[in-house]
DNA sequence: GAACTAATACTCGATTTCGAGTAATCGAGA
DNA sequence: TCTCGATTACTCGAAATCGAGTATTAGTTC
């Protein structure tokens, strides 16, 4: 799968968006507002308009008209070629068919959860499980509302999409909450040991190591087992 | 929640690094490989050494030597500040208790699902669940390693939280896959239709709705309901 | 009809991001 | 001891990203 030549996912939804018909950029920027896909794709005006810049630049759209309205900016409208359709048939096969691997940052903070001590990380968690909620609740009100509409899912799967994945974060949350609160979660004892050594006694996190039946007892035994920079 | 003036979550895992011992860049790449934090976090040497530039001029980090190997390029090793360590707490907080907006690529592609006929966006998301099915066996077994290992959970928190991720994915695709089989997504008869009118007698998209019971007949009569924008 | 507010329609350039490329050295095998 | 691939350690510039700012007009309220 070569490297697309214009990436943004915004660059898609502006193919998809005239592909249904020609318009200038700020017109497709308000469509996507109207049909709510600026809620499943990041729509920014400066992107906008150097993305459409860089898709005729690929022969992917080309202008077909500008009009002038009083004294208002000229318009530019596009149309999509037949590259373009192409393009995007491709792309939109790739997004269903080739799961990318994404970066979430609760990722990278998960990562260095030992940097906080437990109670500070389940607070922190319990924030997070709160905001959530409210988002989930947000998103269920709307799906009420277009069903009692009849609107079709068909034209929100997306969003049933992302409800699905914010429920699934709290579920996992919730599970480490509580995992971290009983100490079940392997490890926790010797984190709030060491946690302890280096916010009280002042050690540094890299001596932890150095002479760890000092700092952690001896109950923890795989401390010893583990190589020091294990896997 | 002003912006970061570092906002790369490579920085922060720079800062991560850094607050355990003072290191040079290429160092840092590598103890993150060793530790499979680049798995998380998303790892470019280019972005690496901007990221150190970017920290080092906001005072977070600072150069404390640079050594010289025979007629390697030399190195110069950088320890975190005290504005360093606020920043990284102060990020890590955000990171574990503020939730915020991610869009999943996946999400642009189900907002144009219409695009394809139900048989090949079924066709592509079977594809896709196998792939992620693949990844969930890869990410299973890792999991079993390390807890054979005795390898604390504690320090691959944000790789079961990932795991979960990728199930909740494939559970909800293959529920989707289900409903467009069995037609009864709603909206998905008229799908058919209307992508048939497209794809085999060449009307244009836009053009559907103006005479809705001519190209879909009257058994959708939510057509007729919804404003052309709706919602 | 004056004064605002909202909507329209972009522009700009400073920062970020990226990944391919480079160049030296190390180590294992032939 | 020679070679060759892996590892170390970065550099560079093209391209993307962003969001605040600008200028005009339409609509609304008093």
């Amino acid at each position: 799968m070569a490297k697309r030549k214009v990436a943004n996912p915004l660059a898609f939804a502006v193919l998809g968006s005239l592909g249904e018909r020609p318009m200038h950029p700020y017109e497709i920027s308000t469509m996507l507002k109207t049909r709510g896909k600026d809620l499943s794709i990041k729509l920014n005006y400066g992107s906008l308009y150097s993305v459409v810049a860089a898709l005729e630049k690929n022969g992917f759209i080309e202008a077909v008209e500008t009009v002038r309205d009083g004294n208002r900016p000229e318009k530019t409208v596009y149309a999509i070629t037949a590259a373009g359709r192409d393009e995007f048939a491709d792309w939109l096969a790739e997004l269903l068919g080739s799961p990318e691997r994404e970066f979430s940052q609760l990722e990278a903070g998960l990562a260095y959860l030992p940097a906080f001590s437990p109670d500070r990380v389940v607070e922190l968690l319990d924030q997070r499980i709160e905001a959530l909620a409210a988002e989930v609740e947000k998103l269920e009100t709307t799906h009420a509302e277009m069903a009692s509409h009849k609107f079709p899912r068909i034209f929100w799967v997306e969003s049933e999409f992302r409800l699905a994945l914010v429920k699934a974060e709290i579920t996992y949350t919730r599970q480490l909450v509580r995992a971290i609160r009983t100490d079940e979660l392997e490890g926790s004892a010797f984190w709030r040991k060491g946690f302890e050594a280096v916010e009280k006694y002042g050690i540094q996190p890299a001596d932890l190591f150095k002479d760890p039946v000092k700092y952690f007892g001896e109950e923890l035994p795989w401390l010893q087992e583990i190589p020091p920079e294990a896997k």
